[in-house]
Formats: structure tokens, sequence, C-alpha cells
RNA sequence: GGGCUUGUAGCUCAGUUGGUUAGAGCGCACCGCUGAUAACGGUGAGGUCGGAGGUUCGAGUCCUCCCAGGCCCA
């Protein structure tokens, strides 16, 4: 013991001696509470003056870290971002922090989605009501469509730069000086390379088509712009007069009628739709052959229906009070009526009977009513019938006038209720009534879509890659063999989509976006190869797409010469100069499904050809259709294989009744108000408490608690520091005995600090929260640090066994700061900085830059468990006795600890010889009483010392307690302490 | 309507290949401490495991159906 002791002289208070000023209580600037909000904005400064991210990026160039190269998904540049971005963003941030502080170089670009129709459409209304849209009506195309894109690209900018503010305010790190954006050049560039390769192994076509056409903003859209909405609609059954009826007799047995005289009553066909609008494109009627149809009176009309559904039908029209026979005159398959002929309703023409295996019993008549030019599966059928690909709707909704005259131009929503009453004017409706069903609408727009032919670009999924296996196949196999997935439920759902995806419409007809490089003659003929792709590429890399509107064909296909092109044909230098640009532009899907190689190839972060992929892609589950489907699908198309090694996915943020969140049903929550209530870092320990494979329950309760649960650790880790202001690493440097409370809380943190990184590791960060909450509430803060404060307090400050348990806690903190970082950033450095006393001003010591403490190092004594047990069955007793009254406060207890087996006597003899003390007085401090004696079985108890002097400094009555020569009534250690033993 | 998915104490979650009285934390109630104090410690009460059938000696766990949600599609 040194005589350099810093123990002050015991101050006295009148007579009476007090010792409170001799203790070593706890003393530190770490604040309790938070203060996030105003406190964070100085940590995110602190980390942009030092260069958080270049220094991470340096230190791993330094030590050759290894890449673990993981993607940003971009958000659309539109709008303040929402609970789903913030969810999103910091499940990334963890991701790319604890791969971090593994030792791993993980980059992270940020990335947006800047072209499409959300923004043109935005920008559009906003021309329009600012009265400048009409001025754009007087420009050439070219020009017009140039004024639109500036206001389009100030647009977007404006919202990358809110949502950049936002994202950095969730502490997440990340390359925010050099983001990726699809709208510039070299992304737009790199998005033409991946175009030009799946041109060359012939998996881009042009055909005419039914896709999803919205009317609103005259384009094509794909499945992944539509919202479904409920809407009502016309359902109508209607009957097609048979032209053959000799035909239909033969087909259900009734040969012996006469047909002249049969047709006189009109036979039918009953068909039913739910588009009225569709009938003037009708060009079939298509029946499941195996399917069982009857010829019956209904209506007075000898009628063709599905025996199925002929009652079903039947009663429709009897419950709205309509009679009609029911007499059945025969029956027959499907495939006897294949090539009967009928006449339209109300169009001059005469169409045949086909086969469909798509046809089912559950709706309609099992007659279906077939436009090829209007419907998927219609065009399917008309393809293997030989129709033709009719569609008299033009891009404006509007009926074109191959249609009859008193339809002609009309808006085909009106064109419904004008059909209906003209088939009941001609006595050719059955049954009509309306009804509300779940229809697609635009996502932006909200307005309904429809089926229209057009001739668009696609992407095909079924034809061959070069002569090989094609996309679909490439897919299915990669998402079954090559890909993981987190959870793994993902891959059958992926895979169930790709199973039935039609091919990708690729092209769209507006402004705001990357245009499609193709060409075209007078004679209509097109031009688009890989060479003229990679031509205009040159350009886009240069000037941006922009360079699209501003100039000429010839300046674009510059230096592209066609006759030595294997892949045109007819085309020579003199017709290049009468070319026509395409004004068709890419779907937006396109451009972020190129992301694999526009953003990570091109910064050196993957390089896909040539087998090296990203780690990993982690978005919402919408996304398994969405962007990583689209982003499947070019890798493929370019190069054979998938540009990610893992998927993860989490679910949608609900209302705290699991409902869907939206702003008509007024249960959203912004998250602007959470993290000015609760600030980020208890926003993102609330994201890792959360189960994220399903729906998310938000509501500011779920905060409060996250709140809570974060203030406790804090509390600990603001113990543990206020206990270590008088300590400097260096201070107690002797083994640490197996057998010490601290041996055993390192071996503790030893088993948290596995447990938690291999949480990290599958990205179980709630696992890793619970584990890192249950160390600070429980081991920590419940048992070890309450059975410490004694000796913290009340020895001398530097006596041996207070030196060691402050180096326990200086290493749990440093480690615990460690571990906690990925998810807290600021209060784990906050902990760091006062834990290593880093000045205020010094910004070059960060928490973030370090790596886990995997292990502290210390030998633990194999009976520390039961000793543990022991302690939670003594604790028991204690508390019956204070139930019993007993005792009242622990330190006047006495408690008998049953020790059947002798584990705890044999503990303390080996805790006596590592110690030179005993150990019923450690037990007693993980008790927090007074005294412990080891006992037999049966023989718990508890004695009352409330009679035996109680020491003025620590309050123990341990039995050493006596009257010192200062007057004071102190135990032995505490005598020592104060130097008046 | 179809595919995928979720439903365990008031809340957030554990519950391994089916195996004793279904666990933890928070919250709540009660008690203690007042030298972590807008803190800290202890104890306790809370569950027909969404519902109904079934398989089994035995089901929160397997099967079927139903109910209430979510995502994607039609």
């Amino acid at each position: 013991m040194s005589n350099e002791s810093p123990t002050p002289a015991t101050p006295t208070q009148g007579d009476k001696p007090s010792y409170k000023q001799t203790l070593n209580l706890p003393k530190t600037a770490f604040p309790m509470r938070a203060n996030l909000v105003q406190n964070e904005p100085a940590s995110m400064k602190r980390w942009d003056s030092m260069h958080l991210y270049d220094d991470l990026r340096r230190l791993s160039k330094d030590e050759s870290r290894d890449m673990w190269a993981f993607h940003d998904g971009p958000p659309y540049a539109n709008g303040s971002i929402h609970l789903g971005h913030l969810l999103n963003k910091v499940l990334k941030d963890f991701v790319v922090r604890t791969r971090t502080m593994q030792g791993r170089d993980v980059p992270y670009v940020p990335g947006w989605d800047c072209h499409g129709l959300p923004i043109e459409h935005k920008v559009m209304t906003e021309l329009v009501e600012s009265g400048k849209a009409a001025k754009l009506e007087t420009l050439s195309d070219d020009d017009r469509r140039m004024a639109v894109r500036r206001e389009c690209r100030k647009y977007a900018e404006k919202y990358i730069k809110l949502q950049t503010g936002q994202m950095k305010q969730l502490l997440t790190v990340a390359d925010y000086d050099h983001p990726y954006l699809t709208m510039q050049p070299e992304y737009e560039a790199a998005t033409l390379e991946v175009f030009a390769d799946l041109v060359e192994h012939g998996l881009v076509y042009r055909a005419l088509k039914p896709v999803h056409w919205s009317i609103a903003n005259q384009t094509a859209l794909a499945e992944a712009e539509l919202e479904y909405y409920d809407r009502q609609d016309l359902s109508v059954y209607v009957w097609f007069e048979v032209e053959d009826v000799a035909g239909l007799l033969k087909a259900f047995g009734l040969a012996g009628k006469d047909p002249k005289e049969f047709a006189d009553l009109k036979p039918s066909l009953m068909i039913w739709t739910t588009t009225p609008w569709t009938l003037p494109a009708n060009l079939a009627v298509a029946v499941h052959p195996r399917y069982e149809y009857v010829l019956a009176m209904m209506g007075g009309r000898p009628t063709v229906i599905a025996a199925e559904l002929w009652p079903k039908v039947k009663a429709l029209r009897e419950k709205a009070g309509g009679a009609h026979g029911a007499a059945e005159l025969g029956r027959c398959k499907g495939a006897d009526l294949l090539g009967l002929t009928y006449r339209h309703a109300f169009c001059e023409r005469v169409s045949p009977v086909v086969a469909a295996e798509y046809v089912t019993l559950e709706d309609g008549t099992g007659l279906v009513h077939t436009a090829p030019g209007h419907g998927a599966e219609d065009f399917q059928t008309g393809q293997a019938n030989g129709l033709e690909t009719y569609c008299p709707v033009r891009a404006d909704g509007t009926y074109d006038d191959t249609v009859p005259d008193w339809l002609a131009s009309m808006d085909i929503w009106k064109a419904n209720d004008v059909i209906a009453k003209r088939l009941e004017d001609d006595g050719a409706m059955y049954f009509s009534h309306t009804f509300t069903h779940s229809y697609p609408h635009d996502w932006r727009g909200k307005s309904p879509v429809i089926f229209r032919a057009t001739e668009q670009w696609f992407a095909s999924v079924d034809q061959p890659r070069d002569g090989k296996a094609d996309l679909r196949t490439l897919a299915l196999e990669q998402t079954r063999d090559d890909v993981k997935f987190y959870p793994e439920w993902g891959r059958n759902r992926m895979r169930g989509m790709l199973e039935s995806r039609p091919d990708w419409c690729l092209s769209r007809q507006r402004a705001w976006g990357l245009p499609i490089p193709a060409f075209f003659d007078d004679e209509g003929r097109y031009l688009l190869t890989k060479r003229t792709v990679l031509c205009v590429m040159e350009k886009v890399r240069a000037k941006g797409s922009d360079a699209w509107f501003t100039m000429t064909p010839e300046q674009l296909l510059e230096g592209y010469d066609p006759v030595s092109d294997p892949n045109t044909t007819g085309f020579t230098r003199e017709s290049l100069a009468r070319l026509h640009k395409s004004s068709d532009i890419f779907d937006v899907w396109w451009e972020s499904g190129c992301s694999w190689h526009a953003v990570m190839d091109q910064r050196g972060q993957s390089d896909l050809k040539n087998g090296t992929p990203v780690e990993l892609y982690l978005e919402g589950s919408d996304q398994h259709r969405g962007w990583f489907q689209v982003s499947l699908l070019t890798a493929l198309g370019a190069t054979g294989r998938a540009p990610f090694k893992a998927l993860l996915t989490h679910g949608f943020t609900v209302d705290k009744d699991g409902k869907k969140m939206s702003k008509s049903l007024g249960n959203t929550i912004e998250v602007e108000d959470l993290l000015k209530k609760y600030g980020a870092d208890v926003c993102r320990w609330w994201v890792a408490s959360i189960n994220f494979e399903g729906d998310i329950k938000v509501d500011f309760s779920l905060f409060d608690v996250a709140g809570e649960s974060y203030r406790k650790v804090r509390n600990t880790l603001r113990f543990l520091l206020s206990n270590l202001d008088d300590y400097t690493p260096g201070d107690s440097r002797e083994t640490m005995p197996a057998t010490s409370l601290d041996a055993w809380v390192l071996g503790e943190y030893n088993r948290v600090s596995q447990k938690v990184r291999a949480a990290y590791d599958r990205y179980d960060f709630r696992a890793a929260n619970n584990a890192l909450y249950d160390f600070c509430n429980e081991t920590l803060s419940a048992v070890y640090l309450a059975a410490t404060k004694d000796r913290l307090y009340c020895d001398r400050p530097d006596s041996v066994r207070r030196r060691r348990t402050q180096r326990a806690m200086w290493e749990l903190c440093d480690g615990l700061c460690k571990l906690l970082a990925p998810i807290l950033p600021h209060t784990a450095d906050e902990a760091y900085r006062s834990l290593h006393k880093v000045d205020s001003k010094d910004t070059s010591r960060c928490v973030q830059l370090m790596t886990y403490v995997e292990s502290l190092g210390a030998t633990v004594d194999a009976q520390w468990p039961q000793v543990m047990k022991a302690r939670e069955a003594a604790q028991q007793t204690l508390e019956q006795a204070r139930a019993a009254e007993v005792v009242d406060n622990p330190l006047d207890a006495e408690v008998h600890v049953e020790d059947a087996d002798g584990a705890l006597a044999a503990f303390g003899k080996r805790f006596a010889s590592e110690h030179g003390s005993a150990f019923e007085t450690e037990f007693a401090d993980l008790l927090g009483v007074s005294r412990v004696k080891f006992v037999g079985a049966g023989a718990a108890r508890v004695v009352s010392l409330a009679d035996e002097p109680r020491c003025e400094r620590s309050w123990k009555r341990d039995g050493t307690v006596k009257q010192r020569r200062d007057g004071g009534w102190l135990t032995d250690r505490d005598a020592e302490a104060v130097g008046v033993a």
C-alpha cells in the first residue's frame, strides 16, 4: 500500500465524522440525459469534418482490407423520406457498419432513381398550372421535350438534396458527396452498354402487343407502375347470334331440326365481360375444349352456355324479375363448338369460336369474349388462331373510325354505357349490373389503365440467349442454386414470379428518361444493333441523354458504318441521312435494373462479366418483382450471371393495429416527427429491436419503449464511465484471478461479443440488440455493477481489488462501445470519446474507425454458473425474509446460503487462495448484504444484524465495525481506507 | 380470385428434429435504496400459443379448413 494514497483527511461535522467526502463516488461528464436531438448534429458535423467516409476507405487501403461490396437500391427522387426509407436506410447502415467494424472494406454509394413518369407528371401539372404548358406546344418535338426535361432535372435535383439531408440525419455513413444518379451521363451510358449486350444476344424485339396503357399519360406502363384500386364497372352478359346454325345443331346432336326454322329463334352464344368498351374489338369467342356446354332456352333464345354456369346465370335474370323458359335442348363438349361462327352484336363481322385453356368456370358464362388487341391472353389466343391484333382505341382513349359510326371518336369510358344501351335496344343484352372490383391504375396518375395493343420494344424472357438458355431458365436456375435469400422464403416468392412473368415491355412514350436509341426509316424499318447502340452511347457519355434530343440521327450515328455491321440488312450509308429518331424512352426499371453495371462495375466494386457479383441487395419485399428482378434480368441478359450473391428483404410498416398506413386513413407517421422527438439513435435502436421480416408496426408508443431501453443502455455506459474517472489504463496489470467477479464478467462479455457478432453476420440485428440490452441490464447493471459498487466507492482508490474492477470496467466499456457502434453511432462515439478522454476538439479519433473487441483475456473459474445459481436462490431467501419483515435494508442482513453439495465452500477455498480473503465477503456483495454464511441443506435463512454496529462509511455490518481513533464507527476496510485503522 | 407471408402474456420478442407446470425484457403492482437519483435493486400478477377440426401415447411445433392482416399479382 502506497503512502501516496489520495485519500483526504477525514472531515468532521461538529462531533460526528462525515465520511461522504472520503468516498470515491461516481463522477463523469457523460450526461444521463442524451439530448440526442441537440447533440447528434455535432456528431454529424465532426464526422463530416474528419471525412469519416474517406478515412474508412483510406484505412481499408492501408490495411489491405477485403472488399465487401454492398449495393444501395435507388429510392425515387420525389418527396420527403418516409418510414419505409428510415427502415431501409438504417438496416443498410447496420450492414455497412457491422461489416466495416469486422475489418472489411464496405464502400457505400447512395443512389437515386431520377427519370420517370411520377416526376414528369408532377412537372407537367406544374407547367399547366403556371400557364407555361401552352407555350411549349408551339415548339418542335425535340425542343418541347428538352424544355420538359430541364424542368424535370431541376425537380429531381431538389429532392435529391432534400432526401440526402434527411438520410444524413439518420446517421448513415455513405459517400454522399459522390452519389449515383440515374440521370448522370456516365450512368446513362453504362445503361446503354447493358442494352447493347442484350441487343447483341438477340433478346430485344419490337412487336405489336397489348400492354398496360395509361390514357392520362399516353404511355405504356410496366407491371411495377400499376396500383390496384377498387372501381365500379358494368358487367354485361351479351348474346352473339350464331351464324352457322346447322353446325350448331349438329354440335348439340340436334341435326334433326330444321336450321332455317331454328335460326328464327336467334340461337346465340352468351359471353360475359366487365369491359363493354372492348366489344368493338371482339374477334372471337373462346371456349374450354373439355368443359361441358349446354344449349338451353334463356330469355327466349336458344343459348350456348357452360353447363356448370347455366343455373347461376339463369338466376341472375330471374332475381331481377325477368322471366324465361329454361328448357335444355342439348349438351356437348367445348371441342364440339370449335369452328362455329357467330355474328358480332353490333359490328358487321362474322367471327369464329376458338379454344383456350384459360377459360374457367368461376365467373361469366364459360364463353370468353376475345379481343386480341385488348388483353394478354386474348392476344395469345389471337396469335394461335391467326386473328388480327385489332385495336380500334387510340392513344387518347377514344375510338378510331373503324368502329361503327355511333361509336367513332367516342371516349371508351363513355362508350361503356352507350354500348350497353345499344345492346339493350337491340335485344342482345341478357343481363347487366354494376359491380365493384379491383382494377389496375396508373401508379401516379391514379387513373384507370387499359390494355391496348401498340408497337413497343420488349426484352424477351423466353427467347434463347445466343441459342442457349433463355432468361427465364437462367433466372430460375440461379435463384434456385446460386443466390442466398434472407429470409429463405424469398426464394420461393421470387421464383414464382419469374415462372409466370411476361416479356418485359421496355418502351415508354414520354420525355423524361433515357431514349431508346433506335432509328427508323420512311418505310418503318428499324435500325437497332449493338454497334448503333454503342455509337449513341458514346454521345450520351459525353453529353448525357440530352444529346438524343439536340443532335440529328446523322450526328448521333457519326462513325457508324451500316455496311460493315453484320447485324444490319438493307441500310446503306446514304440511307442513314433519311433516318428518324425513335421517340420512345426506357422504362425507368430498366435504368435502375442496370445499376449493378452503371454503379458497381463502373466504380470497381464488382466485375460481373468476370464473375464477381455484389454481396448483397437489401430492399423491401415488393422488390422481388421490382428492382431485384429487373437487376437479375438485365445482368443475365448481358452477362449470364446474377448480379448479387444474396438478397435480404424487410416488410412494410403498418399502424399499431397492423393496418396499412395511408394518408386517407390518417394513420401515417412522419419520419421528421420521430427524429424530432426521439433522435436518430433511438430510432435506430428501435429498428434494431424489431423483427423486420414481416409487417412492422409503427407507433409513437413503440418508440417510447425503444427510448426507455436506450436509456438503460446509456445509463449503464454512464455508470461504467463514472467509475473510471480516476483510472488510467495500465493502473492494474496483475493477472485476473479466475474466481474473481471481474474474470466472471469478462467471460460474460466474451460470450455476448461472440453472440452479437454472429447475429450481425446473419443480419439478425434484433438478436444483437437483445443480447446487448440483456448484457447491460442483467449482467452489468443488476449483477456486476451492483456487486462492485461497494469496493469502487469504499476501497482505497488504489487498492488492488478496486483497480482490478476498474480495469475490467474499462475494457467492458471499450468493448461495449464498439459492439454498440453500428446501431448507436452517436451514443457509442460519445461514450468512446469520454472513455478515451478524447479532447472535444480532437476529430482524429472515433469509434467508427475501430474494429470489434472479440474477447477480453480472462480465465474464468468453471464453477461460476453454480455460484450464480446459488446467488439466485439466496435472493429468494432474502426476499422471503423481507416479506416476513425480518429485515428491510439488505445491509442489515446476514444470509445463510444453502451449500448442500459443498460447491460454494470448494469455490471459496480456491477464492481464498487466489485472493487471500474470504469468499463470503465477495458473495455478500453479490447479494448486496452485509454478511453471508454457507450452511447445510435446509438451513437457508436470514438473520437480522440490526443490533450490531453499522459502519458510518460503508453502512455495512460485517462484524468488524468498531469505534476508531477519529471517533467514527468503521469496518476494518473503511478504517484502513481513511487511514484511521 | 391466385402466389408468398404474419398472427405466442397490455407491448416487443424467444421457443431447437413434436416430449415434463410455454420463457425473457418492457410496462404494471408491491417492496427496498436514497452515495448511478428525471437513476438503481428485488419480488409478483399477467398466456384456452388467432379460431375449428385432424394425425399422434403426446402439438405452440405436423396436416386441413376458417378468421384477421401485409406484400405482389389477376
